[in-house]
DNA sequence: TGTACATCAGTGAACGCGCGTTCACTGATGTAC
DNA sequence: TGTACATCAGTGAACGCGCGTTCACTGATGTAC
């Protein structure tokens, strides 16, 4: 069950699916060990395979980890979008929706999404990556002011926000919510300061 | 001008001040090569040490590191007493200065805040260090909303001030300000977020 | 003040370990005729 | 349909490396008398 040629009916010296086998085991060890445990020979362990074998398909560790990363980042924006698409587009509902849907994805994925924000792993595709994800909540925001496009109110708008659902974030994948006694829900906690942050402008 | 005992005026086997020397080199190379770069040999050299002595002072690595989280929360408890020090107790101005002060250390030794935070290196002491840290925004918190001691009204108002300075570090720590093309200064956004979230409560 | 001795704080060599990457190789697959 | 051959995607052994930690040791320091 651990090969992927079972999938076309042959086991075989050939794998079939090892780039996508790595990328998940790779996954899978960021997420026990953090980004800085991950061994290459370890995920080779996993995937059933030689040391060697990763170098088919990825220049070095590096390249592994930056297909990590951006798996996840477009996770994340699938998320994000999903979880706002049941509002209408720039209601403060939706801009709630999304930063609830961040931390839960933080939470959820602790491991890439340390990774998916250090500085590290710097690349253009994760860059442009970021970039389209952020872009989401730039134009919720656009929207929510009346605007048609991403101007400077909409940037100034925007980053308080995402400031708090990222501080949010990290507080509660390093257990700091429990350091601080508090027991109000990620939901509530984010919905409060988003009215608040985004009042009045 | 590399032996502490230089102070003294004497130079020898002994080396008078190794353990403080080593808590600085470590601190050093955790801001150099992040939390993850340090090794203990890499330290020795710094000190011009063998790779045995550390063991005089420290139980391990580990034992390093946990030194250099203790100064650094020490120092960054300090700092943040010290910023909202000029202005009454319990105003939002000192509740302000406290928050950028909280941004500026981050800004200033990344390495050591990232693992003031983390999760790998948890032991009582810095349980300890950390809660008496929160105390001070707590108490200032209290005192703004009038209360003498520290209740589920203040922490519910206080945990969102933490979240969104703690956030902003990261996000400026990882250089998500460029990122975000936002050229608001930090003073400016965390005053505005601070009233915002603190108000009508 | 001088001396014997216990303790302290270093040395330097050695250990075993897991790592990332490379190499020449080989079996499996796809294609041209 | 059958065969020759190029290409692809693995193997497994080996490499050099830096690491954390231990060990028996020794020179320097402090103390009792």
């Amino acid at each position: 069950m651990k090969q992927a040629t079972k999938v076309t009916g042959k086991a075989g010296y050939h794998h079939g699916d090892l780039r996508q086998q790595l990328v998940t085991a790779t996954r899978e060890l960021v997420e026990e060990k953090g980004p800085e445990g991950f061994s290459v020979s370890e995920a080779c362990r996993r995937a059933g395979v030689s040391t060697a074998a990763p170098y088919r398909h990825f220049s070095d560790k590096t390249d592994m980890l930056a297909a990590v990363i951006l798996e996840g980042m477009t996770e994340m924006t699938e998320r994000l979008h999903a979880a706002a698409s049941p509002f209408p587009h720039g209601s403060v509902e939706g801009i709630i929706a999304s930063g609830v849907s961040y931390v839960a994805f933080a939470e959820a994925h602790p491991g890439v999404f340390r990774m998916m924000f250090s500085e590290d792993y710097k690349r253009d595709d994760l860059e442009e990556a970021g970039q389209s994800c952020y872009a989401g909540l730039l134009l919720q925001v656009a929207a929510y002011l009346g605007k048609t496009e991403v101007d400077e109110d909409v940037l100034k708008a925007s980053f308080p926000l995402w400031t708090f659902v990222h501080g949010m974030s990290f507080l509660r994948i390093d257990g700091k919510a429990e350091f601080a006694k508090m027991q109000t829900p990620v939901e509530e906690l984010v919905a409060d300061a988003t009215r608040r942050l985004l009042t009045g402008r």
